[in-house]
DNA sequence: TCGCTGAACAAGTCTAGACAGGTAGGGCAA
DNA sequence: TTGCCCTACCTGTCTAGACTTGTTCAGCGA
């Protein structure tokens, strides 16, 4: 949220993302009510409603009639490209992520491995031209790279998202802050998915930007999300350091 | 995950439907009664029966006027040992599962990795001393490998649970029918947990077990679960290879 | 036009209670 | 032993109401 803020709606939002941001309000947790808002910030509830439709946009509540307002938001800086169940992690290691490239891509060229290649086979087995959900004849990728120092690099991540809306000048514009909040802005927000997760040894392309040995071995994963109407937002394939990264996922809940 | 948000009926539908497909609630038991289970779950009757009946419309119970509502889920419990999250699936070969060893140990004898060992920097660091919840001071391994044919072993699995009860006979009576009906019987039943996982190295006695080359990379994952009230009930160890095993999960609901 | 107020009404979630009817078991009389 | 009644407990159904968000509309002032 840049700018002055003169609104009364932003300041609502701003006090309210503040809020969040810093753990106050903890994921999960129930905002008090339109109504108490209201009073709370001395607006009219259509005022707070504007204010958390914003929230909503920014992916940081969601909504539910007759129940109230939930916070999504985790606490840390949202970046789940990994993985959901607090996802794999760095092991302690500050990581750096460095943008290899931007590119609109027809999804029937697009091949599941890697990149645009005149490989078919691989491209019907693994590409995205069977993916539910994805309209959009074209789509936008994404590579990255993580780095623990300049030449240690521990994963490589390649995004693929629908090129719809703001999402389609990510090429010409660059990534400015996290994906996620581009596809936010863009109005995905995901609404349940699937990771699949094993291991392999990769390949030469993936050597060089890896800056290791071909053959060696990775954890391999691959998230595909939707938004709640089944539309596709976004499949991430990711190559990680298995020295670097572990999934932690829970269940259940340590409530009691 | 499974979204933060859930409706109260849900939250129920949930809890309920997760000890019905662990066994917790044989099938042909009977549920509590409505009443029962709203004092239970701090709801009204109402949301009881809402839950109640999405159970019945998923096929897992059926509901009988003045009777009650009875299990009708057959389905082996998923065999869980691997993880949770509809679990690592061997990707449709049929696996057979060997048991190796059922042995009595102390905790403190136990090396994270493999077996009784004089390692003492490695049981301290990885054994199961630390463990919360766990006050028998002595534990029931189990090991066993799944092959797909007779010398082909595509994982390894090591479980240690509390020697308490009925599972301290299990050395010595073996392990008839899965190690979670024994937990079962034994009153202990997974409420929450946590697991993680990664890719290693194999060593020489995995190598042996395992019949393949030390130094071969596998996937490892660690699995530890506890019941309600915090008691220690279960770590799995686990060695899978990335060739046969790929971990799959999902968050949210595909509803729509 | 835009930001905001205030209000009314619709609709979703959940609670609380009342009452009807099914089921099972104990006690009692034939 | 058989048949019956009473009672306890269960589910099925309904109503009323509190509280929530969703939607719309009229109006005010810069």
């Amino acid at each position: 949220m840049t700018g002055p803020v003169r609104l009364k709606h932003q300041r609502i939002t701003v006090a309210l993302e503040r809020e969040i941001r810093s753990g106050q309000v903890p994921r999960g947790a129930r905002l008090p009510g339109e109504l108490a808002l209201a009073r709370r910030f001395g607006v009219s509830r259509t005022t707070v409603r504007t204010a958390l439709a914003e929230l909503n946009e920014a992916g940081l509540i969601t909504t539910r009639t007759g129940k109230g307002s939930f916070v999504l938001f985790d606490g840390r800086p949202l970046d789940d490209r990994l993985g959901w169940a607090h996802a794999l992690a760095a092991q302690g290691v500050e990581t750096r992520t460095r943008v290899l490239r931007i590119a609109l891509c027809h999804r029937e060229e697009l091949c599941g491995r890697g990149d645009l290649c005149g490989r078919e086979e691989l491209c019907r087995r693994d590409g995205l031209a069977g993916v539910p959900g994805l309209d959009s004849p074209e789509v936008v990728v994404i590579e990255r790279v993580r780095e623990v120092a300049p030449q240690t690099v521990v994963s490589y991540e390649r995004s693929c998202v629908p090129a719809v809306g703001e999402l389609r000048d990510l090429p010409a514009r660059g990534l400015a802050g996290s994906l996620t909040e581009a596809l936010n802005r863009a109005g995905l927000h995901p609404d349940h998915g699937e990771q699949r997760l094993s291991g392999r040894m990769i390949d030469d392309r993936e050597a060089e930007l890896l800056r290791r040995e071909p053959g060696a071995w990775f954890l391999s994963a691959r998230r595909t999300s939707w938004a709640g109407d089944g539309t596709f937002i976004e499949r991430v394939d990711s190559l990680l350091d298995p020295a670097h990264f572990e999934l932690s996922l829970t269940f259940g809940e340590k409530t009691s």
